[in-house]
DNA sequence: ACCTCAAACTTAATATCATTCAGTTCTCGG
DNA sequence: CCGAGAACTGAATGATATTAAGTTTGAGGT
């Protein structure tokens, strides 16, 4: 048997993606053998070469999903939250939150790739994360309007923003002693804190003015 | 040849560790061959297992190493800043900025080291984390001592800081398109922001009250 | 219906490493 | 000066990524 017969045709691009992200949420590492990938997809490894340069694209073509996903939850977020900046600001960085400590390995893919996936590469990968940042800046430039962080540089503040929640679940996900509850706990306690420090730059109901 | 005359020897564990740090910093990449390691120590492959259980355990003791050094660059800030608890977090800061930037294979080994290196195995790998967590703290509570951040959790600001410097200098060395000097500016920006921040909390020269 | 060809795979072959094995040569305590 | 063990070396093993060569199938032209 060499070429298969249109009945079990099975598309290989995508399954390959979709069992790649399976084989490292379950394997918690990147050196997910190629064979492996092929087996679950119920073809051999030279067959995927047909549809990927390397295991590198493989694995840039997983991220690129993760970047897809994750836009996608926090979109979601955003159209529920029209009209309540703060509210999507919080719910956004929730739902960030949720979604690394959920998928750690899928994250530091997205994040922390070995430099030799080549992810600079191509522009669309930065570029997915550039459109999940953007959806932050929007989240801010709607909070300004509504009075809050009066004067502020946006770029500046988002950009601040971002780092710290990512740094919140970076640290999280690598600190392998604590279990998921702890490690929520802790990023939505740093996510309370910014929201916390952005409140009070707003129309204060309870004034800060000493 | 097997076995090396005593005019020859050569501290191989510490040897390693430096070559591999620096072939690590050279490639930019976790992926190096123990061979090459071997190579430039002057020996061969299997001398090294002699020295390591195997290549993690090599890892392992390069990303001990680094914490050392990046506890020592925070220390020697922290010793000169005696008395100046601003000016040591931001200081000691921008030092841990430096040497993440100046050298970021390494703070990725360090930060983001691949599971399968067993890091939560040793106890002292995430100790060596918590020093420099530790000297944080301490540059906080003196802080606090001085009048800023009044009743603030300390254990909670503490992991915000720490997660928003990290998270900076994470995106900050994934991102392939900027510069040394672009990196370095938007890392200061994020520290000095935050300063801001803490300054603001304190006994103000120039009042905040509106 | 038949022939040819390109597509889409498969199996076999190659190369690169990590790791283990089986020596080989020093050094040192007696 | 001898014997044992330390400290290596070179060759063998095994896992993977990647490439090469070979095989079957579907489609289009006749």
């Amino acid at each position: 048997m060499a070429r298969p017969r249109k009945e079990q045709e099975l598309d290989i691009p995508r399954r390959a993606v979709e069992e790649t992200i399976r084989l490292l949420t379950q394997q918690g590492d990147f050196g997910v053998p190629l064979t492996a990938v092929a087996q679950a997809v119920g073809c051999t490894a030279p067959a995927l070469y047909g549809h990927f340069r390397n295991k590198n694209a493989l694995l840039r073509a997983a991220r690129d999903e993760g970047f897809g996903r994750l836009y996608n939850e926090k979109f979601a977020v955003f159209e529920q939250m029209r009209g309540d900046p703060l509210g999507y600001l919080r719910d956004g960085s929730y739902a960030y939150a949720r979604f690394a400590l959920e998928n750690p390995t899928l994250y530091r893919l997205m994040f922390s790739p070995p430099p030799k996936l080549g992810v600079s590469d191509d522009p669309w990968s930065s570029e997915a994360g550039r459109q999940v940042l953007s959806l932050l800046l929007t989240g801010l430039r709607s909070s300004q309007e509504h009075g809050y962080l009066p004067g502020a540089d946006l770029q500046r503040y988002g950009f601040m923003f971002w780092s710290t929640i990512h740094g919140a679940v970076s640290l999280n996900i690598q600190d392998r002693l604590l279990d998921h509850a702890a490690k929520w706990d802790s990023t939505q306690s740093v996510i309370d804190a910014l929201m916390e420090i952005i409140a009070a730059t707003g129309p204060a109901k309870h004034p800060i003015t000493s």
